[in-house]
DNA sequence: CCCCTCACCTGATCGC
DNA sequence: TGCGATCAGGTGAGGG
């Protein structure tokens, strides 16, 4: 469940359950879930086993459990298909990767199931280091590079829109750098493009402050949205931490739209290989600049 | 340093 | 029923 309101309904969901959990076992079932750990799976699992976890963090699509009384972090990335499910002991759940049984401080013992399809998502045990410019706040080490998502009270507007007017490529693809602002991905770019009216392929450089500021609004606006939505499900393949779809899906103006009539202009929609994956547009609305 | 392409993976679905 | 092609919400390494 890929971007950054599925990722929060995801840090949400799992917050009750994790805050002040111990860890009574793991079981790696598939090490390339461990990808982005540096060891052996065993070692993950010393690791962990018996920590003492605290609240859930997040940053862009990054997720961590900073474990209680030392610098490190559980870390996980959702990937392309990642879900994290709290299930009662001893219920599975298909392409399960890793499994957790926690001692949760109010709800007895509840199983975390990291499921993964195309294990493009991982967990890892990471160091927590401070922030360049928080130094009181900690993040961990792999996520250190990853910009602050605009949901972040410490994200610097200034910085980004003076960051972006730097940028030599098209604005979607600058959208997507996560070094340069985090969290959005190929639905919520497509969603925010679509409101602020902009094609895909406008250089970023191009844009004047006034169009960056609409484009930061709408991105933000289309994450508050998703966010008191649920996120978007198409499938079963996305869902929150008790199984549940999010219903933003029905909300979307641009993606997935193609060949509906623009809710805007009512020309139609239409869907463009781009970038091995594809961008869906109002070409009456948003042209080419 | 900046920008871009590609590799990494599996399972569901669709057309023949 | 079976098979191949196509598709999917992300990231980072490495090359130009």
């Amino acid at each position: 469940m890929p971007e950054l309101p599925e990722v929060e309904v995801v840090r949400l969901g799992m917050s009750r359950a994790v805050a002040g959990a111990s860890i009574e076992s793991v079981e790696v079932l598939d090490a390339r879930s461990l990808r982005r750990h540096p060891g052996p799976s065993e070692d993950f699992v010393h690791r962990i086993l018996g920590a003492r976890l605290t609240a859930p963090e997040r940053r862009g699509k990054f997720l961590w459990v900073p474990i209680a009384d030392s610098d490190e972090a559980l870390s996980l990335h959702l990937g392309m298909s990642g879900q994290v499910l709290l299930r009662e002991p001893g219920v599975d759940d298909a392409l399960t990767r890793i499994r957790m049984l926690l001692t949760t401080v109010s709800d007895g013992p509840v199983q975390l199931n990291f499921v993964d399809q195309r294990i493009f998502g991982s967990m890892a045990i990471d160091a927590l280091v401070p922030t360049a410019d928080r130094p009181a706040e900690r993040v961990p080490a792999s996520v250190a590079h990853i910009a602050r998502d605009p949901l972040d009270e410490a994200f610097d507007e200034r910085l980004f829109f003076a960051r972006l007017a730097r940028k030599r490529t098209g604005i979607k693809r600058a959208l997507l750098d996560q070094t340069l602002i985090s969290g959005i991905g190929n639905i919520y770019a497509d969603e925010a493009l679509w409101l602020a009216r902009l094609h895909y392929d406008q250089p970023a450089d191009t844009l004047s402050r006034r169009r960056a500021g609409i484009l930061l609004r709408a991105v933000q606006g289309v994450f508050a949205k998703a966010l008191e939505e649920g996120g978007t499900s198409f499938d079963a393949q996305y869902v929150n931490v008790n199984g549940e779809s999010g219903y933003f899906a029905h909300s979307l103006n641009a993606y997935g739209q193609q060949a509906r009539p623009c809710p805007r202009c009512g020309r139609p929609i239409v869907r463009e290989r781009w970038m091995n994956r594809s961008s869906h547009l109002c070409p009456h609305c948003q042209p080419r600049q």
